[in-house]
DNA sequence: ACAAACATACGAAAAGTTTCGTATGTGCAA
DNA sequence: TTGCACATACGAAACTTTTCGTATGTTTGT
């Protein structure tokens, strides 16, 4: 009895379910390797995803002898999830005042503007 | 010597920091009478400004018997350091898939889409 | 067969965050 | 003046999150 949906990835679990949606399915030391394996030891990544998989947030492969992990959450439903939570958090609940300061922040091109604007006029289109 | 810039709050102090750009000064008791008497206990409200008082967050006017507590950090400074950082763990960077993400989440109005489109504007008019 | 390399499990230290209890001081009203 | 309401200071408990050490088992190359 799966107790209900996952909770939200802590920042470290975060960027392990990175590495997992980016790579796809792999094992411990694949997930070390992609995060640098200077930076965390390996059993630091084990630990880490044995905890995940307790959490619900990856599943994994054992009939291997390196397991093998993959995501069990979506990655555009958790980012949207993590918006949703600091829009709560640091914005009172009013989005448009989070892209506001997203889009005022410097480093967003104007490619990346081009692609906001059609998604305006995507969501136009819809009523 | 203020060694740098404050770091960004916590979730909690977050929380506390709202107050404060809303009310402007105020007391502990007015902090947390606004955060809700019940939810979270005096002496706690008060350990977490001189926490934050500590970390440069806030400042205090002592001259009262009721130390008065301020922002010492601007929310559109902060707002923007908080997503700024959710953009890089998130979003490896990319700042329109963050608000393309919270676009396409609901619970956004017409006139917040008008809101950001005439800042799309806006931006466009600089260069 | 055996050592070296590599894998998992798991307890627990280490670090960060949040909450509160207790000691203590000050102003004020009966 | 005496006691009550209310304020700060501060240590430390309670949690959460992150990291790692150690025990132990399995595969592989010589």
């Amino acid at each position: 009895m799966p107790n209900s949906s996952p909770p939200m990835p802590t920042p470290a679990e975060l960027e392990l379910l990175r590495v997992l949606w980016e790579r796809g399915p792999s094992t411990v030391r694949e997930v070390q390797t992609a995060v640098g394996a200077d930076t965390t030891g390996y059993t630091t990544i084990l630990k880490q995803l044995q905890l995940m998989l307790e959490k619900g947030l990856v599943s994994r492969d054992e009939s291997q002898r390196a397991h093998v992990y993959e995501a069990r959450v979506d990655a555009s439903i958790t980012q949207r999830q993590l918006v949703d939570d600091l829009v709560e958090r640091a914005f009172g609940g009013a989005t448009d005042k989070l892209v506001l300061r997203a889009l005022s922040s410097e480093r967003v091109t104007a490619d990346e503007l081009r692609a906001i604007r059609d998604l305006l006029d995507a969501l136009d289109d819809e009523d």
